[in-house]
DNA sequence: GCTCTTTGTGTCATTTTAACACTTTCAAAT
DNA sequence: ATTTGAAAGTGTTAAAATGACACAAAGAGC
Protein backbone atom coordinates (compact mmCIF):
# COMPACT_ATOMS: atom_id res chain seq x y z
CA UNK A 1 0.00 0.00 0.00
CA UNK A 2 2.82 2.75 1.37
CA UNK A 3 4.69 1.41 -2.04
CA UNK A 4 2.24 2.27 -4.19
CA UNK A 5 2.27 6.11 -2.91
CA UNK A 6 5.45 6.34 -3.16
CA UNK A 7 6.20 5.47 -6.55
CA UNK A 8 3.17 7.85 -7.39
CA UNK A 9 4.65 10.25 -5.33
CA UNK A 10 8.02 10.23 -7.71
CA UNK A 11 5.94 10.78 -10.74
CA UNK A 12 3.96 13.28 -9.57
CA UNK A 13 2.90 14.30 -6.17
CA UNK A 14 3.26 17.81 -5.31
CA UNK A 15 6.04 18.12 -2.02
CA UNK A 16 4.35 21.09 -1.15
CA UNK A 17 0.88 21.06 -1.06
CA UNK A 18 -1.32 18.93 0.58
CA UNK A 19 -5.01 18.56 1.83
CA UNK A 20 -6.85 17.36 5.55
CA UNK A 21 -10.22 16.55 6.08
CA UNK A 22 -12.78 17.78 9.18
CA UNK A 23 -15.07 15.33 8.63
CA UNK A 24 -17.98 16.11 11.62
CA UNK A 25 -20.54 13.32 12.14
CA UNK A 26 -23.36 13.32 14.39
CA UNK A 27 -24.84 10.46 16.47
CA UNK A 28 -28.03 11.61 17.55
CA UNK A 29 -26.20 12.50 20.60
CA UNK A 30 -22.90 15.01 19.91
CA UNK A 31 -20.54 15.85 16.94
CA UNK A 32 -17.60 13.68 15.98
CA UNK A 33 -14.75 14.02 13.76
CA UNK A 34 -13.32 11.41 11.93
CA UNK A 35 -9.73 10.62 12.69
CA UNK A 36 -6.92 8.32 11.27
CA UNK A 37 -4.10 6.48 13.37
CA UNK A 38 -1.01 6.65 11.63
CA UNK A 39 0.80 3.46 10.61
CA UNK A 40 4.36 3.40 12.18
CA UNK A 41 3.77 6.10 14.92
CA UNK A 42 3.96 4.07 17.99
CA UNK A 43 1.28 4.34 20.57
CA UNK A 44 -2.19 6.35 19.73
CA UNK A 45 -1.50 10.07 18.04
CA UNK A 46 -5.00 11.25 16.00
CA UNK A 47 -4.26 12.57 12.67
CA UNK A 48 -6.74 14.53 10.02
CA UNK A 49 -6.88 12.25 7.29
CA UNK A 50 -4.64 14.36 4.86
CA UNK A 51 -1.98 13.65 2.42
CA UNK A 52 0.32 15.54 -0.91
CA UNK A 53 -1.85 16.55 -3.92
CA UNK A 54 -0.77 15.21 -6.90
CA UNK A 55 0.30 17.95 -9.86
CA UNK A 56 -3.00 18.09 -12.04
CA UNK A 57 -4.86 17.40 -9.41
CA UNK A 58 -7.51 20.09 -8.66
CA UNK A 59 -7.74 20.63 -4.95
CA UNK A 60 -11.19 19.56 -4.23
CA UNK A 61 -10.73 16.71 -6.02
CA UNK A 62 -7.23 15.80 -3.86
CA UNK A 63 -9.00 16.17 -0.73
CA UNK A 64 -12.06 13.65 -1.97
CA UNK A 65 -9.15 11.44 -3.00
CA UNK A 66 -7.22 11.42 0.24
CA UNK A 67 -10.34 10.90 2.09
CA UNK A 68 -11.49 8.00 0.26
CA UNK A 69 -7.80 6.14 0.56
CA UNK A 70 -7.28 6.94 3.97
CA UNK A 71 -11.14 6.20 5.13
CA UNK A 72 -13.20 4.36 2.67
CA UNK A 73 -15.32 7.36 2.28
CA UNK A 74 -16.52 8.83 -0.64
CA UNK A 75 -19.20 10.95 -2.27
CA UNK A 76 -18.79 13.34 -0.06
CA UNK A 77 -19.10 17.45 -0.67
CA UNK A 78 -16.14 18.83 0.59
CA UNK A 79 -15.71 22.68 1.46
CA UNK A 80 -12.80 24.40 1.54
CA UNK A 81 -11.61 25.90 5.32
CA UNK A 82 -8.55 27.67 4.37
CA UNK A 83 -4.95 27.24 3.60
CA UNK A 84 -2.96 26.33 6.96
CA UNK A 85 1.37 26.77 6.56
CA UNK A 86 3.29 27.55 9.88
CA UNK A 87 6.91 26.68 8.03
CA UNK A 88 7.53 24.91 11.44
CA UNK A 89 4.07 23.06 11.86
CA UNK A 90 6.52 19.81 12.11
CA UNK A 91 7.31 20.42 15.91
CA UNK A 92 6.31 17.07 17.53
CA UNK A 93 9.40 14.33 17.26
CA UNK A 94 6.35 11.80 16.12
CA UNK A 95 5.27 13.48 12.92
CA UNK A 96 8.84 14.16 11.93
CA UNK A 97 9.65 10.67 11.82
CA UNK A 98 6.82 9.37 10.34
CA UNK A 99 7.30 11.82 7.32
CA UNK A 100 11.14 10.57 7.33
CA UNK A 101 9.18 6.95 6.67
CA UNK A 102 6.72 8.23 4.30
CA UNK A 103 7.27 11.00 2.08
CA UNK A 104 10.28 11.07 -0.52
CA UNK A 105 10.98 14.78 0.77
CA UNK A 106 10.27 14.39 4.34
CA UNK A 107 11.92 17.85 5.26
CA UNK A 108 9.85 20.23 2.16
CA UNK A 109 8.25 23.36 3.43
CA UNK A 110 4.29 21.64 3.11
CA UNK A 111 1.06 24.17 3.27
CA UNK A 112 -1.97 22.82 3.63
CA UNK A 113 -5.15 23.26 2.68
CA UNK A 114 -7.84 22.10 4.97
CA UNK A 115 -11.68 20.90 4.30
CA UNK A 116 -14.60 20.02 5.90
CA UNK A 117 -17.88 18.09 5.47
CA UNK A 118 -20.73 17.18 7.51
CA UNK A 119 -22.21 13.74 6.87
CA UNK A 120 -24.49 10.92 8.52
CA UNK A 121 -22.16 9.08 10.53
CA UNK A 122 -24.35 5.45 10.11
CA UNK A 123 -23.83 5.83 5.96
CA UNK A 124 -19.69 5.70 6.80
CA UNK A 125 -18.45 3.31 8.18
CA UNK A 126 -14.64 4.20 8.39
CA UNK A 127 -12.18 1.50 6.71
CA UNK A 128 -8.50 2.42 7.05
CA UNK A 129 -6.36 1.67 4.12
CA UNK A 130 -3.29 3.41 2.80
CA UNK A 131 -0.77 4.42 5.78
CA UNK A 132 -4.00 4.92 8.16
CA UNK A 133 -3.32 2.36 10.45
CA UNK A 134 -6.92 2.28 11.63
CA UNK A 135 -9.59 4.96 11.34
CA UNK A 136 -12.49 6.04 13.85
CA UNK A 137 -15.54 9.16 14.89
CA UNK A 138 -14.68 10.42 18.38
CA UNK A 139 -16.39 12.79 20.03
CA UNK A 140 -15.17 16.44 19.21
CA UNK A 141 -14.99 17.34 22.79
CA UNK A 142 -12.73 14.60 23.80
CA UNK A 143 -10.03 15.19 21.37
CA UNK A 144 -7.04 17.22 22.85
CA UNK A 145 -4.50 16.76 20.91
CA UNK A 146 -3.89 15.58 17.36
CA UNK A 147 -1.15 15.51 14.81
CA UNK A 148 0.58 18.65 13.23
CA UNK A 149 -1.29 21.57 13.09
CA UNK A 150 -4.34 19.69 13.27
CA UNK A 151 -6.08 20.77 16.25
CA UNK A 152 -5.64 24.65 15.34
CA UNK A 153 -7.31 22.96 11.52
CA UNK A 154 -10.16 21.43 13.86
CA UNK A 155 -10.66 24.38 15.86
CA UNK A 156 -11.29 26.44 12.84
CA UNK A 157 -13.30 24.15 11.36
CA UNK A 158 -15.48 24.02 14.77
CA UNK A 159 -16.15 27.73 14.37
CA UNK A 160 -16.71 28.21 10.70
CA UNK A 161 -19.28 25.11 11.36
CA UNK A 162 -20.97 27.81 14.25
CA UNK A 163 -20.68 30.07 11.71
CA UNK A 164 -22.38 28.26 8.99
CA UNK A 165 -25.54 27.53 10.53
CA UNK A 166 -26.42 30.89 11.17
CA UNK A 167 -26.18 31.46 7.62
CA UNK A 168 -27.41 28.72 6.11
CA UNK A 169 -29.58 25.49 6.88
CA UNK A 170 -27.50 22.71 8.09
CA UNK A 171 -29.04 19.03 8.79
CA UNK A 172 -29.55 17.38 5.63
CA UNK A 173 -26.11 16.11 5.26
CA UNK A 174 -25.84 14.84 9.17
CA UNK A 175 -29.53 13.36 9.57
CA UNK A 176 -30.87 10.30 7.48
CA UNK A 177 -33.77 10.94 5.45
CA UNK A 178 -36.70 10.60 7.89
CA UNK A 179 -36.01 12.19 10.92
CA UNK A 180 -37.40 14.08 14.43
CA UNK A 181 -37.32 17.70 15.18
CA UNK A 182 -35.71 16.32 18.46
CA UNK A 183 -33.07 15.08 16.39
CA UNK A 184 -32.38 18.10 14.16
CA UNK A 185 -32.85 20.34 17.95
CA UNK A 186 -30.20 18.20 19.68
CA UNK A 187 -27.37 18.33 16.11
CA UNK A 188 -28.10 22.48 16.69
CA UNK A 189 -27.29 22.20 20.26
CA UNK A 190 -24.12 19.81 19.87
CA UNK A 191 -22.90 22.50 16.68
CA UNK A 192 -23.24 25.81 18.74
CA UNK A 193 -22.40 24.07 22.11
CA UNK A 194 -25.13 25.33 24.22
CA UNK A 195 -28.80 24.67 24.71
CA UNK A 196 -31.88 25.95 22.58
CA UNK A 197 -35.41 26.46 24.37
CA UNK A 198 -37.64 23.77 22.34
CA UNK A 199 -40.39 25.79 21.74
CA UNK A 200 -38.52 28.50 19.98
CA UNK A 201 -36.40 25.82 18.15
CA UNK A 202 -39.40 23.98 16.54
CA UNK A 203 -41.16 27.22 15.77
CA UNK A 204 -38.16 28.89 14.35
CA UNK A 205 -37.11 25.52 12.03
CA UNK A 206 -40.89 25.59 10.44
CA UNK A 207 -41.24 29.39 9.31
CA UNK A 208 -38.26 28.28 7.34
CA UNK A 209 -40.28 25.66 5.53
CA UNK A 210 -37.65 23.46 4.76
CA UNK A 211 -39.12 20.69 6.96
CA UNK A 212 -42.06 18.89 5.43
CA UNK A 213 -43.89 16.66 8.21
CA UNK A 214 -44.50 13.15 7.01
CA UNK A 215 -47.54 10.64 7.78
CA UNK A 216 -45.29 8.27 9.63
CA UNK A 217 -44.18 7.98 13.05
CA UNK A 218 -41.62 6.85 15.27
CA UNK A 219 -42.23 2.89 16.34
CA UNK A 220 -40.81 0.96 19.03
CA UNK A 221 -39.70 3.69 21.45
CA UNK A 222 -40.32 3.48 25.41
CA UNK A 223 -42.14 6.91 25.11
CA UNK A 224 -44.36 9.69 23.33
CA UNK A 225 -43.63 8.69 19.59
CA UNK A 226 -42.41 11.40 17.32
CA UNK A 227 -43.50 12.39 14.01
CA UNK A 228 -41.61 12.09 11.68
CA UNK A 229 -39.93 14.67 9.61
CA UNK A 230 -38.00 14.89 5.79
CA UNK A 231 -36.30 18.04 4.77
CA UNK A 232 -38.18 20.04 1.74
CA UNK A 233 -34.98 19.74 -0.71
CA UNK A 234 -36.28 22.22 -3.07
CA UNK A 235 -36.33 24.57 0.29
CA UNK A 236 -33.40 23.71 1.45
CA UNK A 237 -31.36 24.39 -1.44
CA UNK A 238 -32.90 27.33 -2.26
CA UNK A 239 -31.77 29.21 1.27
CA UNK A 240 -28.37 27.20 1.08
CA UNK A 241 -27.72 29.09 -2.26
CA UNK A 242 -29.19 32.24 -0.86
CA UNK A 243 -28.08 31.78 2.61
CA UNK A 244 -30.68 33.92 5.18
CA UNK A 245 -29.87 37.13 7.29
CA UNK A 246 -31.47 36.29 10.54
CA UNK A 247 -31.30 32.88 12.32
CA UNK A 248 -29.32 33.68 15.15
CA UNK A 249 -29.97 31.94 18.26
CA UNK B 1 14.25 44.90 -9.96
CA UNK B 2 12.95 42.03 -11.58
CA UNK B 3 16.71 39.55 -11.02
CA UNK B 4 16.66 40.32 -7.54
CA UNK B 5 13.47 38.35 -7.34
CA UNK B 6 15.17 35.75 -9.81
CA UNK B 7 17.91 35.22 -7.52
CA UNK B 8 15.63 34.97 -4.46
CA UNK B 9 13.75 32.16 -6.02
CA UNK B 10 16.72 30.67 -7.16
CA UNK B 11 17.26 30.00 -3.67
CA UNK B 12 14.42 29.85 -1.51
CA UNK B 13 11.46 30.85 -3.19
CA UNK B 14 9.05 27.92 -3.17
CA UNK B 15 8.18 27.25 -6.76
CA UNK B 16 4.33 26.04 -5.69
CA UNK B 17 3.09 28.46 -3.38
CA UNK B 18 1.50 31.88 -4.18
CA UNK B 19 -0.39 34.41 -2.79
CA UNK B 20 -2.14 36.97 -3.79
CA UNK B 21 -4.30 40.00 -2.11
CA UNK B 22 -7.17 41.75 -2.47
CA UNK B 23 -7.07 45.33 -0.75
CA UNK B 24 -10.29 47.04 -0.69
CA UNK B 25 -10.10 51.06 -0.41
CA UNK B 26 -13.13 52.93 0.32
CA UNK B 27 -12.85 56.81 -1.77
CA UNK B 28 -16.14 58.20 0.57
CA UNK B 29 -17.90 57.36 -2.62
CA UNK B 30 -17.57 53.37 -3.75
CA UNK B 31 -15.45 50.28 -2.77
CA UNK B 32 -12.03 50.12 -4.89
CA UNK B 33 -9.60 47.75 -5.18
CA UNK B 34 -6.02 47.42 -5.40
CA UNK B 35 -4.22 46.01 -8.84
CA UNK B 36 -1.00 46.01 -10.45
CA UNK B 37 0.01 46.23 -13.78
CA UNK B 38 2.71 43.31 -15.19
CA UNK B 39 5.96 44.75 -17.06
CA UNK B 40 6.40 42.63 -19.39
CA UNK B 41 2.53 42.28 -20.24
CA UNK B 42 1.59 44.15 -23.36
CA UNK B 43 -1.59 46.81 -22.94
CA UNK B 44 -3.43 47.35 -19.63
CA UNK B 45 -3.97 43.65 -18.09
CA UNK B 46 -4.41 44.52 -14.46
CA UNK B 47 -3.58 41.56 -11.58
CA UNK B 48 -3.83 41.60 -7.87
CA UNK B 49 -0.57 41.97 -5.99
CA UNK B 50 1.04 38.45 -5.53
CA UNK B 51 3.87 36.30 -5.54
CA UNK B 52 5.46 32.78 -5.14
CA UNK B 53 6.33 32.65 -1.33
CA UNK B 54 9.90 31.90 0.21
CA UNK B 55 10.10 28.41 1.53
CA UNK B 56 10.61 29.31 5.13
CA UNK B 57 8.13 32.22 5.38
CA UNK B 58 4.76 32.30 7.27
CA UNK B 59 2.27 32.80 4.63
CA UNK B 60 0.85 36.12 6.44
CA UNK B 61 3.94 36.91 6.27
CA UNK B 62 4.56 36.15 2.77
CA UNK B 63 1.23 38.08 1.59
CA UNK B 64 2.47 41.35 3.11
CA UNK B 65 5.92 40.81 2.17
CA UNK B 66 4.70 40.48 -1.75
CA UNK B 67 2.21 43.06 -1.13
CA UNK B 68 4.81 45.81 0.15
CA UNK B 69 7.27 44.77 -2.66
CA UNK B 70 4.83 45.07 -5.35
CA UNK B 71 2.65 48.19 -4.01
CA UNK B 72 4.47 49.69 -1.16
CA UNK B 73 1.76 49.07 1.02
CA UNK B 74 3.01 47.93 4.63
CA UNK B 75 1.62 47.42 7.98
CA UNK B 76 -2.01 46.07 6.83
CA UNK B 77 -4.05 43.68 8.67
CA UNK B 78 -4.45 40.45 6.33
CA UNK B 79 -6.91 38.32 6.23
CA UNK B 80 -7.24 35.14 4.39
CA UNK B 81 -10.01 34.23 2.23
CA UNK B 82 -8.62 30.64 1.27
CA UNK B 83 -6.42 28.76 -1.62
CA UNK B 84 -6.92 28.47 -5.17
CA UNK B 85 -5.78 26.06 -7.38
CA UNK B 86 -7.07 25.24 -10.58
CA UNK B 87 -4.67 23.17 -12.70
CA UNK B 88 -5.66 24.98 -15.33
CA UNK B 89 -5.53 28.46 -13.77
CA UNK B 90 -3.36 29.84 -16.30
CA UNK B 91 -4.97 29.43 -19.26
CA UNK B 92 -4.63 33.45 -21.17
CA UNK B 93 -1.82 33.04 -23.27
CA UNK B 94 -0.47 36.74 -21.77
CA UNK B 95 -0.41 34.95 -18.02
CA UNK B 96 1.60 32.11 -18.99
CA UNK B 97 4.15 34.22 -21.43
CA UNK B 98 4.02 36.71 -18.57
CA UNK B 99 5.59 34.10 -16.34
CA UNK B 100 7.90 32.19 -18.91
CA UNK B 101 9.70 35.48 -18.39
CA UNK B 102 9.73 36.12 -14.69
CA UNK B 103 9.75 32.57 -12.92
CA UNK B 104 12.39 29.67 -12.46
CA UNK B 105 9.90 27.40 -13.01
CA UNK B 106 6.91 29.06 -14.82
CA UNK B 107 5.26 25.61 -15.60
CA UNK B 108 5.16 24.30 -11.86
CA UNK B 109 1.05 23.94 -10.72
CA UNK B 110 1.01 26.86 -8.10
CA UNK B 111 -1.58 26.76 -5.35
CA UNK B 112 -2.09 30.82 -4.41
CA UNK B 113 -3.13 31.58 -1.19
CA UNK B 114 -5.79 34.59 -1.20
CA UNK B 115 -6.11 37.65 1.13
CA UNK B 116 -7.79 40.15 2.19
CA UNK B 117 -8.25 43.52 3.76
CA UNK B 118 -9.47 47.33 4.20
CA UNK B 119 -7.61 50.08 4.21
CA UNK B 120 -7.78 54.15 4.25
CA UNK B 121 -7.37 54.65 0.43
CA UNK B 122 -5.84 58.08 1.79
CA UNK B 123 -3.27 56.53 3.79
CA UNK B 124 -1.64 54.43 0.80
CA UNK B 125 -1.12 55.74 -2.15
CA UNK B 126 0.25 52.67 -4.02
CA UNK B 127 3.98 52.63 -5.19
CA UNK B 128 4.29 50.17 -7.98
CA UNK B 129 7.64 48.14 -7.55
CA UNK B 130 9.59 45.10 -8.62
CA UNK B 131 7.24 43.52 -11.67
CA UNK B 132 4.79 45.66 -10.93
CA UNK B 133 4.55 48.43 -14.03
CA UNK B 134 1.89 50.16 -11.86
CA UNK B 135 -0.32 49.97 -8.89
CA UNK B 136 -3.42 51.69 -8.72
CA UNK B 137 -6.95 51.62 -6.95
CA UNK B 138 -9.74 50.72 -9.19
CA UNK B 139 -13.31 51.01 -8.75
CA UNK B 140 -14.45 47.21 -7.58
CA UNK B 141 -17.83 47.41 -9.65
CA UNK B 142 -15.73 48.62 -13.19
CA UNK B 143 -13.46 45.41 -13.10
CA UNK B 144 -14.42 43.07 -15.50
CA UNK B 145 -11.52 40.98 -16.25
CA UNK B 146 -8.00 40.17 -14.37
CA UNK B 147 -4.95 37.73 -14.71
CA UNK B 148 -4.91 34.27 -13.92
CA UNK B 149 -8.16 33.31 -11.39
CA UNK B 150 -8.16 36.88 -9.65
CA UNK B 151 -11.44 37.83 -10.54
CA UNK B 152 -12.78 34.91 -8.86
CA UNK B 153 -10.34 35.52 -6.19
CA UNK B 154 -12.03 39.28 -6.05
CA UNK B 155 -15.61 37.43 -6.24
CA UNK B 156 -14.61 35.47 -3.41
CA UNK B 157 -13.58 38.68 -1.50
CA UNK B 158 -16.53 40.90 -2.34
CA UNK B 159 -18.80 37.35 -0.57
CA UNK B 160 -16.62 37.68 2.14
CA UNK B 161 -16.42 40.95 2.78
CA UNK B 162 -21.05 41.16 2.83
CA UNK B 163 -20.88 38.32 5.40
CA UNK B 164 -18.49 39.60 7.36
CA UNK B 165 -20.26 43.08 7.82
CA UNK B 166 -23.27 41.07 9.37
CA UNK B 167 -21.41 39.60 12.08
CA UNK B 168 -18.29 41.88 13.21
CA UNK B 169 -18.07 45.84 12.95
CA UNK B 170 -16.88 47.44 9.79
CA UNK B 171 -14.90 50.61 8.98
CA UNK B 172 -12.11 51.53 11.00
CA UNK B 173 -9.68 50.48 8.76
CA UNK B 174 -11.90 51.89 5.58
CA UNK B 175 -12.93 55.82 7.52
CA UNK B 176 -10.18 58.16 8.62
CA UNK B 177 -9.81 58.56 12.70
CA UNK B 178 -12.86 61.35 12.27
CA UNK B 179 -15.56 60.60 10.05
CA UNK B 180 -19.35 61.47 9.57
CA UNK B 181 -22.61 58.94 10.28
CA UNK B 182 -23.21 59.30 6.52
CA UNK B 183 -19.38 58.52 5.38
CA UNK B 184 -20.21 55.38 7.46
CA UNK B 185 -23.63 54.54 6.10
CA UNK B 186 -22.36 54.94 2.51
CA UNK B 187 -19.40 52.61 3.54
CA UNK B 188 -22.36 50.07 4.24
CA UNK B 189 -24.15 50.80 1.20
CA UNK B 190 -21.14 50.06 -0.76
CA UNK B 191 -20.18 46.86 0.67
CA UNK B 192 -23.36 45.24 0.98
CA UNK B 193 -24.21 47.23 -2.81
CA UNK B 194 -27.96 48.18 -1.67
CA UNK B 195 -29.47 51.16 -0.34
CA UNK B 196 -30.11 51.34 3.99
CA UNK B 197 -32.86 53.64 5.14
CA UNK B 198 -30.77 56.38 7.01
CA UNK B 199 -32.57 56.52 10.01
CA UNK B 200 -32.61 52.81 10.55
CA UNK B 201 -29.26 52.61 9.86
CA UNK B 202 -28.11 55.93 11.82
CA UNK B 203 -30.36 54.05 14.97
CA UNK B 204 -28.54 50.55 14.18
CA UNK B 205 -24.81 51.55 14.51
CA UNK B 206 -25.82 53.84 17.66
CA UNK B 207 -27.08 50.93 19.59
CA UNK B 208 -23.57 49.19 18.85
CA UNK B 209 -22.04 51.78 20.97
CA UNK B 210 -18.79 51.85 18.96
CA UNK B 211 -18.95 55.13 17.54
CA UNK B 212 -18.33 58.47 20.01
CA UNK B 213 -19.90 61.77 18.97
CA UNK B 214 -17.28 64.67 18.76
CA UNK B 215 -17.56 68.16 19.78
CA UNK B 216 -15.99 68.87 16.82
CA UNK B 217 -17.91 69.69 13.12
CA UNK B 218 -17.31 69.38 9.46
CA UNK B 219 -16.64 72.90 8.07
CA UNK B 220 -16.22 74.20 5.07
CA UNK B 221 -18.67 72.17 3.10
CA UNK B 222 -21.99 74.04 1.11
CA UNK B 223 -24.47 72.43 3.60
CA UNK B 224 -25.18 71.83 6.84
CA UNK B 225 -21.69 70.71 8.71
CA UNK B 226 -21.86 67.17 10.00
CA UNK B 227 -21.67 65.99 12.79
CA UNK B 228 -17.99 64.06 13.42
CA UNK B 229 -17.21 60.81 15.23
CA UNK B 230 -14.46 58.19 16.33
CA UNK B 231 -14.95 55.06 16.77
CA UNK B 232 -14.81 53.92 20.69
CA UNK B 233 -11.78 51.80 20.26
CA UNK B 234 -12.49 49.32 23.20
CA UNK B 235 -16.51 48.15 22.26
CA UNK B 236 -15.28 48.05 18.56
CA UNK B 237 -12.36 45.96 19.51
CA UNK B 238 -14.44 43.85 21.82
CA UNK B 239 -17.44 43.39 18.70
CA UNK B 240 -14.46 42.69 16.38
CA UNK B 241 -13.25 39.66 18.66
CA UNK B 242 -16.93 38.21 19.95
CA UNK B 243 -18.73 39.47 16.52
CA UNK B 244 -22.57 39.67 17.01
CA UNK B 245 -25.38 37.62 15.98
CA UNK B 246 -28.16 40.09 14.45
CA UNK B 247 -26.78 42.76 12.46
CA UNK B 248 -28.61 41.70 9.20
CA UNK B 249 -30.01 44.41 6.77
C1' DG C 1 -53.19 0.08 35.11
C1' DC C 2 -49.15 2.23 36.73
C1' DT C 3 -44.63 4.20 35.77
C1' DC C 4 -41.30 6.14 33.02
C1' DT C 5 -39.80 8.83 29.33
C1' DT C 6 -40.00 11.92 25.65
C1' DT C 7 -43.16 14.49 22.54
C1' DG C 8 -45.70 18.36 21.46
C1' DT C 9 -47.97 22.59 22.06
C1' DG C 10 -49.51 28.49 23.13
C1' DT C 11 -49.23 32.92 25.24
C1' DC C 12 -47.52 37.14 26.48
C1' DA C 13 -44.40 40.92 27.28
C1' DT C 14 -40.52 42.91 25.17
C1' DT C 15 -37.58 43.99 21.46
C1' DT C 16 -36.58 44.63 16.77
C1' DT C 17 -37.68 45.87 12.31
C1' DA C 18 -39.09 48.53 8.16
C1' DA C 19 -41.31 52.27 6.20
C1' DC C 20 -41.78 56.96 5.91
C1' DA C 21 -41.07 63.29 5.45
C1' DC C 22 -39.82 67.51 6.99
C1' DT C 23 -36.82 71.01 9.20
C1' DT C 24 -32.08 72.70 9.93
C1' DT C 25 -27.67 74.50 8.61
C1' DC C 26 -24.23 76.10 5.88
C1' DA C 27 -21.80 77.99 1.44
C1' DA C 28 -22.30 79.95 -2.82
C1' DA C 29 -24.56 82.73 -6.03
C1' DT C 30 -27.32 86.52 -6.97
C1' DA D 1 -29.20 90.70 2.29
C1' DT D 2 -31.70 87.21 0.20
C1' DT D 3 -32.25 83.18 -2.20
C1' DT D 4 -30.87 78.57 -3.60
C1' DG D 5 -29.02 74.10 -3.36
C1' DA D 6 -27.42 70.17 -0.82
C1' DA D 7 -26.81 67.21 2.74
C1' DA D 8 -27.68 66.54 7.95
C1' DG D 9 -30.51 65.23 11.41
C1' DT D 10 -34.53 63.57 13.72
C1' DG D 11 -39.46 60.23 15.70
C1' DT D 12 -43.53 57.42 15.16
C1' DT D 13 -46.03 53.53 14.19
C1' DA D 14 -47.47 49.00 12.77
C1' DA D 15 -45.79 44.43 12.10
C1' DA D 16 -42.69 40.80 13.13
C1' DA D 17 -39.41 38.34 15.96
C1' DT D 18 -37.73 37.02 20.26
C1' DG D 19 -37.33 34.73 24.78
C1' DA D 20 -39.30 32.91 28.77
C1' DC D 21 -42.15 29.60 30.55
C1' DA D 22 -45.41 24.52 32.11
C1' DC D 23 -48.31 20.81 31.40
C1' DA D 24 -51.01 17.20 28.89
C1' DA D 25 -50.51 13.19 25.57
C1' DA D 26 -48.67 8.79 23.90
C1' DG D 27 -46.38 4.72 23.90
C1' DA D 28 -43.39 0.69 26.11
C1' DG D 29 -42.41 -2.14 29.87
C1' DC D 30 -43.52 -3.91 34.03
Amino acid sequence: MRKEIKKNAALELNPNVSVDCVIFGFDFDKLNVLVINRDGVDGVQWALPGNLIYDDEHLDQAANRVLAELTGLQHIYLEQIGAFGDPNRISKESDRSWLQSIRAQPEARVITVAYFSLVKMEDYQPQASSFAKSAEWIPVNEIRELAFDHFDILQTAKSRLKQMIKIRPIGFNLLPEKFTLSQLHKLYESILDKPLDKRNFRRKIQKLNIVMSLEEKQSGVPHKPSQLFMFDKEHYLLLTQNGFDNFGF
